[in-house]
DNA sequence: ATTATCTATAGATCTATAGATAATGC
DNA sequence: ATTATCTATAGATCTATAGATAATGC
């Protein structure tokens, strides 16, 4: 099943490196020279592993995907711990600057039209909006949130400054203590939404 | 004082183009041949009113904040009319829907270590918090708002909520009413910090 | 045998410059 | 006279391919 381990590594040390040429520079400013050197390997094998630079985004995309796909599920979670569970998960993402920045530049990147990244980011925000959206009604179900709340705006607005909030705590990382700002927002989120 | 006309409409030609080249592929993904033609200019003719890209690019910056300059001062609103007038802010952006593509793609380009851009980035954040934080703590001076509130972080959520919500707008606008979200969000954060 | 990697390079950009020409303002 | 613009092009990238060599797995 699993194909050659070198290869395998080769791959991986790719993808990392991927990730941290596109948090330096974006997509469009990183060249693949420099992401197969910082790779230990030359651009034709790098190609020989990803076909093509669109390719390397894809799979990088595709292994975001695989890691944190059970992150945002949300999974369990419903109405008010739904809240808690996110507040969690930005506390998490403080831990891992590097990550979050390859992020924001991708996010920003791919609002441009021609952009390869472009389809993803279109799919995944309607999907995590549902996602939230879907938790709060749950809470709704249950007697804990007002029926009255708009889950789909109060969604929006949470993936909102999740984004936001790594803009500002990315460039200014002192000034912006993303975890705290975040959860103090959560903490009047649960004011307004709660019964 | 005011040099030849038509250099001041090739200049402001190409500033238009830049800008729509950057919306649609941001600063590194734009070309300066696409933009000089699109301005009715050839490369050589765009580098005569500047001299380089990177210039360009600044000339761009200065112009927005030449432009909106005024608009986020908040001068003279304090307090929750503060509130008010964001919400208006962004119910405006909602009709230039190019100029916030250029501006989201721009925000994330230059959150990258190298990207020229990401100074003016460093510079406005601060600024913008602290313009809202102070609007913020005079109405806690004049008795409309709790004196408890965390203007700082309310300022930097405010901010993150409209960075946050351009990205969705423009990826997905048919899915996201930015200023209606917006206007939600805003009559929460009364809600919580309003005495 | 097969797969991973390298050397060498083609071909497409892309930024910027040098020097010539066309248009404008005084 | 001065300024705006163009033609032509140098020089630096950058992606991707072709074909050779080195390493690996059966």
């Amino acid at each position: 099943m699993s194909a050659s381990t070198r290869a395998d590594a080769s791959r991986e040390r790719v993808l990392q490196a991927a990730l941290r040429a596109i948090a330096s520079n974006g997509y469009r400013g990183s060249a693949l020279a420099a992401i197969a050197a910082d790779a230990g390997l030359t651009t034709a094998g790098l190609l020989h592993h990803f076909p093509s630079k669109e390719h390397l985004l894809v799979a990088v995309l595709a292994e975001r995907d695989r890691l944190d796909g059970a992150q945002f599920q949300l999974a369990g979670f419903q109405g008010l711990a739904a809240l808690d569970r996110l507040a969690e998960l930005v506390r998490h993402n403080a831990m891992v600057p590097g990550l979050v920045q390859a992020y924001t530049v991708l996010m920003g990147e791919s609002v441009g039209e021609d952009h390869p990244a472009r389809e993803w980011f279109r799919e995944r925000y309607p999907r995590r909006r549902a996602n939230i959206a879907a938790a709060l009604r749950a809470g709704i179900e249950s007697g804990a949130i007002r029926p009255e709340v708009d889950c789909d705006a109060v969604a929006a607005q949470i993936i909102a400054m999740m984004d936001g909030l790594q803009v500002q705590w990315v460039l200014n990382p002192d000034q912006v203590d993303m975890a705290a700002v975040f959860a103090n927002f959560i903490s009047g989120v649960r004011r307004v939404i709660a019964r």
